[in-house]
DNA sequence: ACTCAAACTTGACACGGTGTAAAGTTGACA
DNA sequence: TGTCAACTTTACACCGTGTCAAGTTTGAGT
């Protein structure tokens, strides 16, 4: 909260004064970079793809994408999650909205025939979320060095080869 | 410390006698554990196995059986990340023995020419790794509910959609 | 130009957790 | 009996979060 205020320029007891808490300032921060950078608006873009496989790869590219902005943001929200109650619930709303673009990937997967027969649409939600997570981001992209447009496109082939059935793969 | 020690039944003092930070003491614990529960020969378990395959399929049942037994531990340790250097190391280096495994099975199936044409050892490896991280696991087992046994069954599954050449997946 | 409220400042303090320091107790064993 | 190690009690320093109170600046409205 010092080094915060110093940057900002006012005094620390001015920055308690706009976020009663450390986590009241970065739920607030969250919500100005979900404003600011409209991260609803580029997840929904996949809705216009006509296909389950279009949508999929829309999907990933755009939350894949946003990643990077984020993710400073983000590691201070997960170093809070287990102490805090609010940041918790915070982060979980925005993860349940990403979660939300899994499903309906999912689901038009399902909806074209093409969803791998061993799963069950919630099963592949859940492990299309995880995939996407912004751990394993940074796990290849800073740890292993992946670039970030060889991020887009393995987690693309990977969330195909894991949710697609056999048939729809050649395509 | 306070808890740690009235649980123990010692002064706080004590235990700062035995151990002298809070992370000394996770590091310790993290070895003690790893005595005790003897990840290495776990993991090495999967040595005997014949094909690539089979390899990866035993890595995966003995550190995705692993996991639950060092997961509340790994969260304590995963806490103190960014800001202890001592814990970070004791960390990674746990990490890396993961990894070593996981190059070994990427190797193996590499060997026996069944490897995805399109990874690199090092990206399958990379790969591999980051889909086995214990994040992963919190998030399919207790975020998501997977049992136990569908998590292990659905990850040698996706791992094997995902590593090997298609030729190699009618097997 | 004056007033008043909001925004901000300075300076102090409480609290909890980590880690340090010092002096005293206990018990084993040589 | 002496001594050494393990432990205890008590006290304190430091840091970060959050609170409190009193005083100052600023600027918008009349």
């Amino acid at each position: 909260m010092s080094d915060i205020a110093k940057a900002v320029g006012i005094s620390r007891q001015a920055l308690y004064l706009h976020f009663p808490t450390r986590a009241a300032l970065l739920i607030a921060t969250t919500r100005h970079v979900d404003y600011v950078k409209n991260v609803d608006r580029r997840l929904e873009a996949s809705r216009a793809a006509r296909t389950g496989i279009e949508r999929l790869d829309a999907f990933i590219e755009a939350w894949g994408g946003y990643i990077p902005e984020i993710h400073g943001l983000s590691v201070a929200l997960r170093g809070m999650l287990e102490s805090d109650g609010a940041v918790r619930d915070a982060w979980n709303d925005r993860m349940q909205a990403v979660r939300h673009g899994c499903e309906a990937a999912v689901r038009a997967i399902a909806k074209d025939g093409q969803l791998n027969l061993d799963l069950s649409e919630h099963a592949a939600t859940d492990f299309l979320w995880t995939l996407l997570s912004v751990e394993n981001w940074e796990r290849l992209v800073h740890e292993c060095g992946w670039t970030q447009s060889a991020y887009q496109e393995r987690m693309q082939a990977f969330a195909k080869v894991a949710l697609l059935k056999k048939s729809a793969l050649t395509t």
